[in-house]
DNA sequence: TTTT
DNA sequence: TTTT
C-alpha cells in the first residue's frame, strides 16, 4: 500500500498558518504545478496549471511560517487525503488535499554570484538541506525540528520550456463518467 | 516493474557534454544530495553527501549543455543502470548511474523582486517548466526539445536545516556482506 | 514543475470502461490504499483507507478493460488533476482525480485461475513490464500502443505489452566517458 | 535535497540475513526490474533486466528474514548509497546499493500455498500495509518496530505489522481552515 | 539470480 | 468499494 505524492511547484499565495487549541501548529499552502499539453484538436501546445492544497503539521508548519511565501518554490512529498464535509445546504462534499511528509525549499543562495561566462549572474551555490535517516533523504520532515539558516540573495538563468511531445492530450474535462 | 530514481541536488562540477559519431548528444552530470544522519554512537548529527552520476541523452543533454553548470540545482527523474566494464587489469567492474528521463532546473527567476517585507529581495516567481502528456508532468523530458527562455536574477532566504530524527543511522560502511 | 502520484493498492469495484464518440477509450478505477495511523488520544493504532479515483486513457484503458477487476492489486503512476463541474443546484464543485501515466498489474502468476465469478478466467495477473525509453522503466505506459505478444502458456492471461515508443534506445554501454 | 529510489521487482535469490555483533539485523536482497527497450538499429524491442542490491536494517531485515524469498515481488522505497572499498589488489572500488526505507510485499493472497520447495509454506505473501505518520503511507518502514498481530487464517503467512511510530497522527478532519 |  |  503506497499513497505518495511528489510535487515541485510555486506557492500561489502567502500560506495560512494557525495554532490549534491543543498547541499543534498547522499550515495550508497552495502550490501550482504547470505543465504543457499538446492539444490534438488545435495541434497546439497549451499550458495547464494545477493547484494543489498542501496541509503541513507541527515542525513543517513552523518552517512554512518562517520561510514560505507567495512565490516560494517547494519540493513536497506527502500523501493524498480526502476530507468529507457538509456544505451550507447540508450536502456531503469532498476535498482532496496533500498531507505533507517532507518539504524542501528550493532555489539557490548566492552570496558569491556568477563564475560562468556562459550564464552571467550565475554560479551561486545550491542549498544543502538536511535529511533524516529512516525517511527518504531530504528536506524538512514531518517530525523534524527546524532551525534557522542564512538567507540567500541572487539569481539564475531561466531556461526554455521543452516542447510538448507528440502525444495527444486527452481532455480531463470531457469525461463520460 | 518499476525502476525509478528521483533526485534533487546540486551539480558538483561543470557537466561533460559530447556528441557521438552518429550525432547523438550525451551529457554526464555529477549531482550531490546531502542528508543529515543521526549517529547513535556519538549521539551526534552528521552530514552525508551522496554523489550521483547522471547520464542524459539528446534533448536533455542539450539543455544540460546550455544551462547546467557547477552549482545548478536540479530535479532529476530517471532509472538505475549498471554498466559493466573492464579495468586496466582486465577485471570486471561495475558502475551504477542514473539514466535521466526528466530534468528540471530549479530555482526562481526574479525579474520583479520582493513583495514580501519579511523576506526582502524576495517574492519573485518560480519557474514554469513545461510538461508532457504521457509522461509525468514536468521539466525537460527525454525526447523533448528545448527552447530558450528568459534568464532570472534574484534571491531568496536560505532556511535552516531540519534536525535529525531520533532514529539511529546504520553504518553502510560496516556491512557484513 | 513536478506533479506526480505513486500508488500501490487494491481495486475496490470492477472498473468502468467507456469508448468516446471519437473512438478514445477511457477507464475509471477506484483504488484503495490503507495505512495505519497512531492515534495519540487513544494511544491506539487505527487504520485509514484512502480511496482514489484513477482515470486512464486509450492503451491503459484497454489494459484495464481486459485485466483489471475488483480486488486487483495495481501500481499506478500519474498526476493530480482537479476537474470543475456544476452540481444540480448550479454550485461549482471540484473533483480531484489521478490521471494515470503508467500502470502495473501486481501479483504473482497463479497456477490456479479465477476465483472471481464476476471475472471468469481471472485470478492471475500478468505483470506489465513493457517499458519505454524516455519514460521511466516499466508497466503499461500512457501513449504506448498495444500490440499483441506471445500469450502465456497457462492459466495466467498475458496482457499485451505496450509497443516501444518511437524514441531510440541509447546504448548505455557505448558511452564516450 | 532528495535522494529517492522506488522499485517494484522480483527477488532473484533467497536473501542473506545476518545479525551484527551489536545485535542489529541486516539483510541483503537482489531485486530484478525488467523493462522493454526499443532498439533503433534492429527496429526490435529488447528486454533489459536491471539487478539492484537492496540493504535493509533491523525491522525491515526481520520482515525479509521471515517472508522474502527468491521470486517474491517487492515494492521498495529507499535511497542510493555508494560504498567505497578496497579490492584484493588494493584498488579503490565503489558499489552502489539501495538503502531501504520502506518495503511492501506485493501480490495477492493465495488459497493454495507454497510452490517453492526452497521455501516451504511459502507461496502467498501477506502484504505490508502498516504505515506511519511522518512517513509516506505504507508498508514496512525503517525505524518501525515490529509487533505481532493477528495471524491470517489460511496458507498465507501474515507478516507482522510495523508498530505505529511515536509520532501523533494529526486529525485531518479537525482542520481550522 | 527474478519475473513476464 | 479493496486488501491485510
Amino acid at each position: 500500500m503506497v499513497n505518495k505524492v511528489i510535487l515541485v511547484g510555486n506557492v500561489g499565495i502567502d500560506p495560512e498558518v494557525r495554532t490549534l487549541e491543543g498547541g499543534a501548529k498547522v499550515a495550508r499552502v497552495r502550490l501550482a504545478t504547470t505543465e504543457r499539453l499538446y492539444d490534438r484538436a488545435s495541434n497546439e501546445t497549451k499550458e495547464h496549471t494545477e493547484w494543489h492544497t498542501i496541509t503541513l503539521w507541527r515542525g513543517l508548519a513552523d518552517v512554512v511560517d518562517r520561510y514560505v511565501r507567495k512565490g516560494t518554490q517547494l519540493y513536497i512529498e506527502g500523501r493524498l487525503r480526502t476530507r468529507e464535509w457538509m456544505d451550507k445546504d447540508n450536502n456531503k462534499r469532498y476535498t482532496t488535499e496533500i498531507l505533507a511528509d517532507t518539504m524542501n525549499l528550493l532555489g539557490r543562495r548566492s552570496d558569491n554570484p556568477a563564475s560562468d561566462g556562459a550564464a552571467p549572474g550565475y554560479g551561486a551555490q545550491g542549498q544543502g538541506q538536511g535529511s533524516s535517516y529512516g525517511q527518504q533523504g531530504g528536506g524538512y520532515q514531518q517530525g523534524g525540528y527546524a532551525q534557522p539558516q542564512q538567507p540567500r540573495p541572487a539569481a539564475a538563468p531561466q531556461p526554455q520550456q521543452p516542447a510538448a511531445p507528440s502525444v495527444p492530450a486527452d481532455d480531463p474535462d470531457d469525461l463520460p463518467f
